[in-house]
RNA sequence: GCCCCCGUAGCUCAGGUGGAUAGAGCACCAGAUUCCUAAUCUGGGUGCCGCAUGUUCGAGUCAUGCCGGGGGCACCA
């Protein structure tokens, strides 16, 4: 709608300024948006005071020409008029509004589908969680924004690829089989040494218990021991990991291996190709990157005294790996206490001739948990922490993923536990679950009536006439606008606040009924209460595929 | 010291590329159910939008500085 309205705009100042009624002038920036006060119309925009400089007339001067010289052919417009300093304020006919939830009923769960790129290879990369424990809430928070995103981008037409980044090998790895190796040798032995920085949770031991019913590790040497508990202790931990996901409602494409990186020698020919860019030099026995050329504030070691390569080697490596994959864009979502990590990527990339802009590098702030009033400080080594799978247990997959989505990314987020376990009738995302409940309920209601929409609801449409129809009509309409907005600004969050305020529209719209009975949706009128039952339908629609993207149930009953 | 995020109603937070009178949920108070699901709805808000300066027709929004809270600044992962 609102690209319709920017259209006929366009072509009238192109009017105006062959008929010589506005100077010939570059086009400047300007809005057409929904104003706050609806007495301001459907849309306004600020074209005449975007203009007012290089035309040198009162912003309400040109208003006036504008409005004078639409050529609204196709009857678009019901109403155009000069508001306030020199804004235009546009009412939109009522045809154009039926016509939206006309398309709305017939393409279904394909309203706005491919509406912004066509196949556009877009890479995502989130959770990537070190299999070294269970995901806790802040891969939760990962996960539903990194899932939520890619549906949106992929309904929006998108080529979208998820990907997993298994961080398999390493320091951190090896720790854990030795944790687990521990809590073995514990049994028998509780003076057997803890390794520094071990892992201290649950899942440890019974991880020592499920591996060495398998494998007699009192057979084997202390270092073959540590090897089969950090291969058997990653692999089941991967798996679980996957299980929680997959519960979670979350599916990976790839699942990309670290260690599979540097065996397949990738690591290596990218060594190659920056020592032949001149890149790498040695220093005090250690090997350096420049990336402090490109951006980053000093130059970095990617290879160790000791002959070890940092973890920034490989990630370099990985993302010069998924740029040869052919993505026209990654995106990356990450903790916040990675942050101080992004200049020296992007520098490593630029140093590649990679633009900045070709990674999109999405950090998501801390969740914080709290408990009794109390917060929790988690931390997996030692062992205090709760899970998603904990979470999920409490609150379900549904109100989990909203409340993960009702925040901005990069804002904390204050997860009280006690608060969402008993949050049962006020969650959020039970107000817009119920809203589609509740339609279909009328649905039933409607068909026991022997009530239907017909074929071709339109000839029927203009019997929509309160405003609060109007008003559900037209937020239907915005609903383009807000996965438009989310593919630019990778802030699904939104989508969440849209679909409250849809739900509430309709929770209104539906209560008008309780008081006059003329407003209920199925009426005596046949005909009328199939214009309603199409206006519900449509909301439905919107709703479902609204939930769908947010990998949120919509329930037929509740 | 440097970097990132945050600061908006009692609390938790939304506030397209700057627009006209700054919003929602929770909490609190008062109401609505012979009627399509009350998990709902209606009514009730005197907010230095942290402070200051600047940019301009116009700033919660942009720029700079300061104050306060959180996080990060390793040849850790």
């Amino acid at each position: 709608m609102k690209a319709r309205l920017d259209f006929l705009l366009r072509a009238t100042i192109d009017e105006c300024f062959k008929k010589g009624v506005l100077k010939k002038a570059p086009l400047p920036d300007f809005v057409i948006e929904i104003p706050n006060n609806p007495a301001h119309g459907h849309f306004a925009t600020n074209l005449p005071l975007a203009l007012a400089s290089s035309q040198h007339r009162s912003p309400r001067e040109i208003a006036t020409i504008i409005i004078d010289h639409i050529k609204d052919e196709r009857g678009l417009l019901e109403n155009s008029e000069v508001a306030g300093p020199g804004f235009i304020n546009f009412l939109i006919s009522a045809k154009e509004w039926y016509g939206i939830l006309s398309d709305i009923v017939t393409r279904k769960g394909d309203y706005d589908r491919n509406r912004v790129r066509s196949g556009e290879r877009v890479l995502v990369e989130f959770v990537s969680a070190n299999p070294t424990g269970p995901l806790h809430l802040g891969h939760g928070r990962g996960a539903a924004l990194g899932d939520t995103l890619c549906r949106v981008l992929s309904f929006c037409g998108y080529d979208v690829v998820r990907e997993f980044y298994i961080n398999d090998s390493g320091q951190q790895i090896t720790i854990l089989g030795e944790s687990i190796l521990n809590r073995f040798k514990q049994v028998n032995n509780p003076e057997y040494p803890f390794p520094e920085n071990g892992y201290h949770g649950d899942y440890v031991l019974s991880l020592a218990k499920t591996i060495s019913e398998e494998i007699d590790l009192e057979k084997l040497t202390e270092e073959e021991a540590i090897h089969v508990c950090t291969r058997k202790g990653k692999e089941i931990l991967l798996e679980e990991i996957r299980q929680d996901l997959k519960r979670f409602r979350v599916a990976f494409d790839i699942w990309y291996s670290e260690n599979e990186l540097s065996s397949s020698g990738l690591l290596e020919n990218t060594l190659e190709v920056l020592r032949g860019n001149g890149l790498l030099y040695e220093q005090d026995g250690a090997l350096w990157i420049r990336t402090a050329g490109f951006g980053d504030d000093k130059d970095r070691v990617i290879r160790k005294r000791d002959g070890q390569f940092t973890y920034f080697a490989s990630d370099i490596s990985y993302h010069l790996e998924k740029h040869n994959r052919g993505f026209a864009k990654a995106i990356d979502i990450w903790g916040a206490d990675h942050h101080g990590y992004i200049p020296r990527m992007k520098a490593a990339l630029l140093s590649h001739g990679i633009p900045e802009d070709w990674l999109s590098v999405m950090l998501i702030q801390l969740v914080k948990l709290w408990k009794g009033g109390q917060e929790i400080k988690m931390s997996k080594r030692a062992g205090n922490f709760v899970t998603l799978q904990e979470l999920l247990d409490e609150v379900g997959v549904d109100a989990a993923r909203f409340v993960f989505l009702t925040k901005n990314h990069d804002s904390q987020l204050d997860f009280d536990i006690d608060l969402v376990k008993k949050q049962d009738s006020d969650n959020p995302v039970y107000y817009v679950q119920y809203a589609h409940a509740r339609i279909c309920s009328i649905f039933r209601k409607a068909g026991d009536a022997g009530i239907s929409i017909p074929e071709k609801p339109d000839g029927l449409l203009n019997l929509l006439s309160l405003d609060e129809e109007m008003v559900l009509i037209r937020t239907m309409a915005e609903f383009p606008a807000i996965l438009a907005e989310i593919c630019k600004t990778l802030e699904p969050h939104r989508l969440t606040y849209y679909l409250t305020a849809l739900a509430s529209s309709f929770h209104r719209y539906f209560n008008l009924g309780t008081k006059i009975p003329e407003h209920r949706i199925i009426t005596p009128e046949k005909g009328l209460s199939q214009a309603r039952l199409t206006l519900a339908e449509g909301v439905r629609t919107v709703i479902t595929n609204g939930l769908r993207l947010l990998g949120i149930s919509a329930p037929q009953r509740m």
